[in-house]
DNA sequence: CAGTATCTTAAACACATGTTCAGCTTGACG
DNA sequence: CGTCAAGCTGAACATGTGTTTAAGATACTG
């Protein structure tokens, strides 16, 4: 790209106008989608013309997909920096650094909701990751075994996703603004609680599901018609 | 509204002229969400001119809000028909109807992401009505105590959500194209395991964040500084 | 039938927004 | 200093889209 600028610092003044645009588009992204940010805003948060923008990345759209890539690498790079159990990663990689963190998270979020192919790749190794830890936990025994893991570790990310990134009118039923450190907080220890004790008193609703379920499995034509 | 014709019906054909661009309106801000659906393609799928659109419900925004309250009602009327808990509720509205009910979901998804205010009453209400449950079950002993019962029923909401309308990234993983029947009925086993037993062999995990979390919630000043 | 109110349409308008373009500034190099 | 390549700008362009408006169609009323 640049022969003589540097590439890749942290500070927000002293970089590289590419950068500096990439990162307002990120950030505008992150805040309010892709269809409601538009190219002047992201020029003027940039201190940039907008024609500038245009001429560095080519299109609106391609501005998109480099912001997904940095994005999404930065997320996986910092994500095989850890090793604790799926929701564990999220949550501690998190609460480490909500600041940042929390940016690249919504960011990611919001390309997951319009389902870009970034977002495809980082639900992918998302879901791969946790499966794995699953099956290692099991076999390990720290983890009760399931009838379905990879179903489990899909539960598990999509847990994991929705806490941290929790809608606003969901966030607000508990008094806060958005999803942040502090609702993470807050629903933390009642997901451990779930997570090792579940919430049902007895296992009635479970047997009746599973009579059900194997019933509906074992015969070849479903008993009420399942469509999809 | 009209004098002369019927309102209210559910076949697409025989429609008052609003009723068909609501209905149009709802299918496409679900499926495509708001921003992306065009005023002329509305029109279009309703059989109807654009300036009509604009001649019944004055903007394109003011027929977000009808839909918006119609696609509430709609939820809210049906929600109250059951008694089972929280995150039954749903799935079982769901199995009943999913052609019809997925797409009333998804539109209050959309709403909700986008912070609409019938979704804030819709999301008040779920979880509110999902508290009330938890407290009744914990009374009667079908459900275990929680430390923090407003926190499990925003959780459990939040779960039962984020499992109803999947992003397709998610879906994916495990086969699927979309969230619906599908998926749902993939991911209700392990739910259900999860709620009845957990999925940690022990409680070590919990213990540990017990302490932590009463530690820094008896001392006034936090351990580690949290922020938000 | 005449009148009138409502429904409906097609074209035009106004504006937001992605993109292009001609030219200005800056800095490196011979 | 002269030249050139690259960074950068501000205005203009093209298009998509919400909205307005004038007129036509339709049905009900006296």
């Amino acid at each position: 790209m640049s022969s003589t600028r540097r590439e890749g610092g942290a500070a927000s003044a002293d970089l590289t106008a590419q950068a500096k645009i990439r990162n307002a588009a990120i950030a505008h992204f992150a805040r309010d989608g892709f269809q409601k940010t538009n190219v002047r805003t992201i020029a003027a948060t940039a201190g940039v013309s907008p024609g500038l923008v245009i001429h560095h990345f080519g299109s609106k759209e391609n501005l998109r997909a480099v912001c997904d890539d940095h994005v999404l690498r930065i997320l996986t790079e910092r994500a095989h920096g850890t090793s604790p159990a799926g929701m564990q990663a999220l949550f501690g990689q998190y609460q480490s650094d909500p600041e940042e963190y929390h940016l690249y998270v919504r960011y990611m979020m919001r390309a997951i909701e319009e389902d870009t192919p970034a977002a495809t790749t980082f639900v992918n190794t998302l879901v791969d990751g946790s499966e794995q830890i699953l099956r290692d936990g099991i076999a390990e025994g720290s983890l009760r075994p399931s009838s379905d893991v990879r179903a489990l570790a899909v539960l598990s990310v999509l847990i994991s996703l929705a806490t941290l990134t929790a809608p606003p009118p969901l966030a607000r039923t508990l008094g806060f603004e958005q999803a942040g450190p502090g609702l993470l907080q807050r629903l933390g220890l009642p997901v451990l609680e779930i997570f090792t004790h579940g919430m049902y008193a007895d296992d009635s609703i479970l047997k009746a599901a599973q009579a059900v379920w194997h019933g509906a499995q074992e015969s070849p034509q479903s008993p009420k018609g399942m469509n999809d």
